[in-house]
DNA sequence: CATAGATATTTCATGACGCGAAATATCACG
DNA sequence: CGTGATATTTCGCGTCATGAAATATCTATG
């Protein structure tokens, strides 16, 4: 597991890729985080919903309530446009950052 | 310029590595990553110092302070060896953070 | 049926941390 | 003398992940 403050900078970014393909609803994306990070990741799921309610406030995802016949209410969230320009623009901007760290740590010069 | 919840992750561990073959001393520590990154990363001033105190009361880092005749005075840092512990683990925990980042948002299966 | 555990969401207080602004002081340059 | 770079300190602010607790439904076990 990582310090909280590596995964600060990178929580928004990894929710939005979640939901890139297909909307999904909260406790889905952690699982979905956590099985695909191979625990090496973990969020805790009052995080999860805060970082969610931030996100929805911006307008980058919007929620909708699907309660269905024999199951619990879940909150499924998509990506709105805005969202989709997010992504697009934190996914570069931690690349360059990654790329930068690397070089200034002296680990990519391999 | 990066969002400050990227940095926060990695504040330390730029600190550490700039002081990994020398001693320097703040000031100087904020323009060597300013330089090196080619001003990609700038940290404030107040944020620099209050990383180093929490450092130096963490037992990573030793300031000695130095009054020359004609130059002002400096607190210069060096790592300790709590401190080369600690930058090598941080290097090797930021190294597998961005490995599985890069995998889960789809980056690096070029 | 009772119980436990996984699923699913909400709320709130807390603490850590980067940031911004301001203050202080020395030195170099014109 | 004034300006700008160097060099350090202090403090309040807002943001954010965390932890704990509460609520509720579904599934599996005994």
């Amino acid at each position: 597991m990582f310090s909280p403050e590596l995964k600060k900078g990178s929580m928004e970014l990894l929710i939005l890729s979640m939901l890139d393909q297909e909307s999904r609803h909260g406790y889905e994306i952690g699982k979905l985080i956590e099985i695909r990070s191979g625990s090496r990741i973990e969020f805790r799921i009052s995080t999860l919903y805060s970082v969610l309610y931030r996100m929805e406030k911006n307008g980058w995802i919007k929620g909708r309530w699907v309660e269905k016949e024999g199951q619990r209410r879940r909150c499924y969230y998509r990506l709105t446009a805005a969202g989709k320009r997010v992504l697009s623009l934190q996914k570069r901007e931690w690349q360059e950052f990654a790329g930068v760290i690397n070089e200034l740590i002296g680990t990519s010069h391999a």
